[in-house]
DNA sequence: GACGAGTATCTTGATTTCCGAAATATTGAC
DNA sequence: GTCAATATTTCGGAAATCAAGATACTCGTC
């Protein structure tokens, strides 16, 4: 079904053949230097990968529960309660008590204060310094397209987004 | 790098910011979705995610040695060997010694063979079954765009991993 | 050739993290 | 008001991780 279309036969339909590959291994290559940042940041951070892990989860996303945590990273729930213990020791996340249903928590991160790193203004909805410095680089890069390539990023990037999270959700 | 410098301020430039905050967020949760998956998939495979991640550098890049793989995870070295010992136990990596410099060894993964999960063609280099199912969605997907958007897209692809590696190697 | 400095990997014992199951607290239905 | 259901925490044991020392090999120098 992958030349559905009819489109990656098209006589020099291998040029199309040709992106889709560079896009996997390109793709790829991002996912393993991604794992190996995971790592460095974690370590700068002083936190182990784990607490870390979590951390990103909070900051980049809305606050959750502990049992929600535990799903998203697969650890048990009792060794949730012991990475907030440790994140909450150092101030980094707040543990509340969810309004309707006392039973819940809900574990917020605490502090996502200024900017990216490098830069100083008001920095986007949960944007905090995970990874300083890595606002200026990006934005000179994105100096290089022009809107209407801006448009196609970031309508890929969406829409990978949303096949990846069906793939993250499946998984529960 | 159209109209280069003086853009983001032109008039109706507003949309250019917009589009960077859209590629910003869509790349954090993007992120964070990778790091759900990271976890879903060191479960299905029964590894832990140290074991899982140090296979996923193995098949996605080149062969490492287990003093680079303590430096790209940020292991102590004797950590690498348990690492590498209980993968090699599941004949996952195997060890070879350097041929030059006997001292080294190098781990290399073991069995990369067949096709992406859903594929039985042969798959290109270091992409093996690491995410099951994942190629044929991303191929829909990309059935989307035109030649010249792939362009663009694999060309940032690959511009950000750069940008991404040089994070990952200043870490070190 | 052999010696010593330098480098890479592998052991070992102590510490930290993680899991699994039972205990506690709260809700919602009957 | 009681009881089943749900969510979090506690607790002991297992596993992974670290730090430092031991071992093995190479390379430059004599």
């Amino acid at each position: 079904m992958d030349d559905a279309e009819g489109t990656a036969r098209h006589g020099h339909g291998g040029r199309r053949a040709e992106l889709y590959d560079a896009i996997r291994d390109d793709g790829q290559e991002l996912a393993a230097s991604l794992i190996q940042l995971l790592h460095a940041a974690a370590e700068t951070s002083h936190l182990n990968p784990t607490d870390f892990q979590c951390l990103v989860l909070l900051r980049l996303g809305e606050p959750l529960s502990p049992g929600e945590i535990a799903a998203r990273l697969k650890l048990a729930t009792g060794t949730v309660t012991s990475v907030v213990d440790r994140l909450e020791r150092q101030g980094l996340v707040q543990r509340d008590r969810h309004p309707d249903d006392r039973r819940r928590v809900v574990v917020r991160p605490v502090d996502p204060p200024a900017g990216d790193g490098d830069a100083d203004g008001p920095e986007g909805p949960g944007g905090p310094g995970i990874l300083p410095g890595f606002r200026e680089p990006m934005m000179d890069l994105h100096e290089r397209y022009s809107e209407a390539e801006l448009e196609t990023i970031a309508d890929w990037l969406h829409r990978v987004g949303g096949v990846l999270r069906t793939f993250a959700d499946r998984a529960r």
